[in-house]
DNA sequence: ATCGTCTGTGTAATCGATTTCAATGAAGAA
DNA sequence: TTCTTCATTGAAATCGATTACACAGACGAT
């Protein structure tokens, strides 16, 4: 049915050998190769790439595994993840996880069937600490979450320095009840955690937390109760994109004006929070840069396989905005 | 180096036939299907799936070729395939062509060495004009946008009458001076305006509008100039959510209040258009439905081969918020 | 007892490319 | 002229699975 490879080689008068040379630039004289390359063009040949893969045994493909491609932060790294594996000629295989360690097993599983030549991997907090890179077969680069120290190579944000930055922000503004909402799926929230407790203890102020799952509704849930409390906190720092929309739609639905009767801010400066309410302060990760690097770390460890595992840090950037300005004058 | 299915055979003490015979659920008696198993699980056994697909010649494995994933109708759909196809046991490959036909060709090229089962595609208009299905090698379902009729079984959103639900709500509203503004890329952005001009033009109403790239910077930048012209709209319709940003943005950055200088209102609603200024009224769109209906009509047509094409329209919801209120008092 | 029928299993061909190895011929050195 | 050397080319092995086909043995019907 389909043309292969024989079929362009019998039209073009030479042996597949030679065909498979001009499709991989090996050495074929001049004359000939262009007697092939028309043969294929008329041809229409479409190499097979199952079969180049057998046999060659490089895929030339990627996993990229994520909890949630809906998550403006994994949709952003994505993007820059395809754009620099397109452009080094491989394929990216994109998987959801939705946080359960079971998907993730299974799609690591799956990465593993698929030959992939490497993943980059943003894992639950469970699964990180009992991933061992070398069973699987594959290099692995962890983004946004890191496990234990010297394992995996990883490139994330400086989470801690991070939420010192917010918090340290919201107390200049004059804020000293408040409180933060942290992913428990992740090392990430952890860790984020730590730098906001931190920032507080250094005034002795109490440094009230919530854990729960990082999602737009889970969030709005535990920030209307909060808010019902007798002692709401006056400021609320949201870990990330999504409880700061659930943070911010829980305040407007119980009526509380931001940033007046509370300051809000929160990770990830998604270009919809500069249109929210004042708009809102936030802590920018480099997004595209967290892709781009995970991906050339990639390259640089099938480039040299033996070399110890580094840990590359990023810094996050501060926005200030209207939803932490204390005497902001309403907008537009 | 790896584990092949004739080291598992030779544990087993069986043929390859019978190991592949287990893997695929083929006749197996319960004693030597338990004995295989066993020693697949002790090798730690991973089939090669390149292998696989080159001898069964199938591939498992769709396209899914948008314009950019970071657009969040994209993001929404993207999942929705993804989940749909994971169930259904097949593997996606995601691809950004950013409107460009030179990368949707060099796409669709990737697509057949890749020899996918076949593709869900939202084309530019360009390309959705010259595209046979026929010559590709795989079945094609259109999204979002759909090409001349009876060639491309396509889902799609009832574009001209959502646009028209939205002018009369605008309408409604007491607006007179309506502006559109609308993605020349794309057939959808040309039924939008079809839909936008028929609404005025039953009340004998101009229908100023502008053609744009569906972007952010886009929208902004022509917003800007429009605002600033003499005889400016009091209302405008964004054709999607990137160009809807757009137009908050600079009505914004120009100091014209919404909605009581500018009503607007737009496509697509993605969670952040209930936070931006007053809440924006938008035209949802069943993104994750048409997803899995496109997932489901590639299916169906690979089960049926022969069957003419099908289109499929699916209506949008007004949801009504704020931007559109003439008379809305502020919220919060 | 004989003959199909049915189950379960193994042998070997096959998918479509890459890659090893050997062969060919032309050019240059002695 | 003869022998190397080098650049091209082809024949055949190979990657790791699935699958067509053959066949052995159990079983029931006659």
């Amino acid at each position: 049915m389909t043309i292969r490879i024989k079929d362009v080689a019998a039209a073009a008068g030479v042996s597949v050998a030679t065909v498979s040379r001009v499709l991989g630039n090996g050495p074929v004289s001049d004359a000939v190769r262009k007697k092939v390359e028309a043969a294929i063009e008329a041809s229409g040949y479409r190499p097979n790439l199952s079969a180049r893969r057998l046999r060659s045994q490089h895929t030339q493909t990627i996993g990229l595994i994520v909890s949630d491609i809906r998550n403006p932060f994994f949709t952003n790294v994505s993007r820059a993840v395809e754009d620099a594996a397109y452009e080094a000629g491989m394929r990216v295989i994109l998987c959801n996880t939705d946080e359960n360690p079971d998907k993730e097993a299974m799609y690591l599983r799956l990465m593993q069937e698929e030959r992939v030549t490497g993943v980059i991997f943003a894992p639950t907090r469970q699964t990180a600490e009992t991933l061992d890179p070398a069973g699987l077969g594959f290099p692995v680069v962890l983004i946004d979450r890191a496990g234990p120290a010297g394992l995996n190579d990883a490139v994330v944000l400086d989470n801690a320095q991070a939420a010192e930055l917010l918090v340290e922000h919201l107390l200049e503004q004059g804020c000293r009840r408040i409180g933060g909402l942290f992913g428990k799926t992740s090392t990430t929230g952890a860790e984020r955690h730590a730098g906001f407790v931190a920032a507080l203890a250094r005034r002795g102020l109490p440094a009230p937390a919530r854990f729960l799952a990082p999602s737009l509704e889970a969030a709005e849930a535990e920030v209307a109760r909060w808010l019902a409390e007798p002692d709401r906190p006056e400021a609320l720092v949201a870990s990330n994109g999504l409880v700061l929309m659930g943070v911010l739609k829980a305040a407007r639905r119980a009526g509380v004006a931001v940033p007046d009767e509370l300051a809000v801010a929160g990770f990830d400066n998604d270009a919809w929070t500069e249109l929210a309410g004042p708009g809102l302060t936030v802590l920018e990760q480099p997004v595209y840069e967290i892709g781009r690097t995970a991906m050339a770390m990639l390259l640089e460890r099938l480039a040299r396989p033996g070399q110890t595992a580094r840990k590359v840090v990023l810094s996050g950037r501060l926005v200030v905005r209207g939803s932490t300005r204390r005497e902001a004058l309403p907008v537009g």
